[in-house]
DNA sequence: AGCTATTTATAAGT
DNA sequence: TACTTATAAATAGCT
């Protein structure tokens, strides 16, 4: 359809092939565009000329996601599906281990203990049992650790202090008449790590369960 | 191009709609193809009938998948990687959580304590005691039940034999010289419910706690 | 699925 | 790249 008739191979002349391009690719946007109005149909159409330039058409009311998932379903052994069906499975597996951890840590708790026969309440009481040894254990070295720190950092302050005293009273007793220490702001002497000590001796026995991390879990998945 | 003019719009005619639709295809499948040809092009075009038929063309040499990936990378903002990658993030959200309910569990197993400050060992070693009792309670609970029942089986076991030897002695002594009990088979009295308990009572008190559910974790995620 | 009058697309030229 | 125009190609309506 021109003014001589052509033969259907490739435009050697680049200028030629690439005005041919975008005539016909207009023509064939043109021939897409009255096919989904036409017949209602939807279409997606993604081209790529010789020199990597990119068009598409897509029917209206769609996208071409849509048009390829739907491509997908129908030609059956779909192309993306293989990585997301992998994904897919690995998530179903990681929840279903994430419900079993779930499961155990409730157990662990005392909950949802019901469905367990005697020979494994045994074993979980058991383990328990020497686990809570184990913290215990751990709770008293840490506990006998940091008073060993505090005793040490006390005695080291206390001398400090006793060596400022004497400084001040040995060097400078004519300029200072109050030499109650109490009245020294304590932490000169007293530095961040002892404060923490003290701080630690102060907390009530019962410390909030929720906050610390082992109080009732969010059993969502994700 | 046809014997009269036509005006763009949808065929209502459904049969028509159709034919239309199956000559129209076959054009812009030729000039797809005519310009794959001509022009040295790459395309990709996928088509669904107002009917849902599906039909597609794709240049020689390609396939559609590498035409829609090559068009995801041209068009920047990829089409299937946001679903894609809200499945990724969904997945290391999981397997985080995972990795924190591992912890925890093995927390209360006694193991990697050292991360645990006082306060958390204080709320862990309480909470892992009262939930110790709860195991324990539970553990009676059980074990009280299935001895009652086992009572209540066996008395009933023992009244049956009895019944049976009585029938035996007074309708039928003529025929048996042995009347020692201990002979006969104890499984037809004592039903499966009643040997379970048996196994029961003979496990040994330091059960396999790998093989029970508690013992060391598989640390691996999924 | 064919036929063909007619419309439409487009090759070559400007 | 855009316009023109002769001509090839596509197809609407019919069978």
């Amino acid at each position: 359809m021109g003014r001589g008739k052509i033969e259907i191979k490739k435009i050697e002349n680049p200028t030629n092939r690439q005005v041919t391009y975008s005539k016909r690719r207009a023509g064939i946007m043109k021939k897409a565009s009255e096919l989904t109005v036409l017949c209602d149909a939807q279409l997606s159409l993604v081209m790529f000329s010789s020199t990597g330039k990119f068009s598409e058409y897509c029917s209206p009311s769609t996208d071409s996601k849509s048009i390829y998932d739907r491509y997908q379903q129908v030609s059956g052994i779909n192309l993306w599906s293989a990585q997301y069906e992998k994904m897919q499975n690995t998530l179903n597996h990681l929840k279903e281990i994430n419900h079993n951890l779930r499961r155990e840590i409730r157990q662990r708790m005392g909950e949802d203990l019901d469905g367990l026969e005697i020979k494994e309440l045994r074993g979980l009481e058991q383990n328990m049992d020497e686990a809570l040894k184990l913290v215990r254990n751990r709770k008293y070295h840490v506990i006998s650790t940091q008073t060993d720190t505090y005793k040490k950092k006390l005695k080291n302050s206390q001398e400090t202090h006793r060596n400022l005293l004497r400084e001040m009273e040995t060097e400078h007793a004519v300029y200072y008449v109050d030499d109650d220490p109490s009245n020294y702001d304590g932490a000169l002497a007293l530095g961040n790590g002892a404060s923490y000590l003290y701080s630690f001796r102060t907390q009530p026995s019962q410390p909030n369960l929720q906050g610390m991390g082992y109080g009732p879990h969010d059993l969502r998945l994700a």
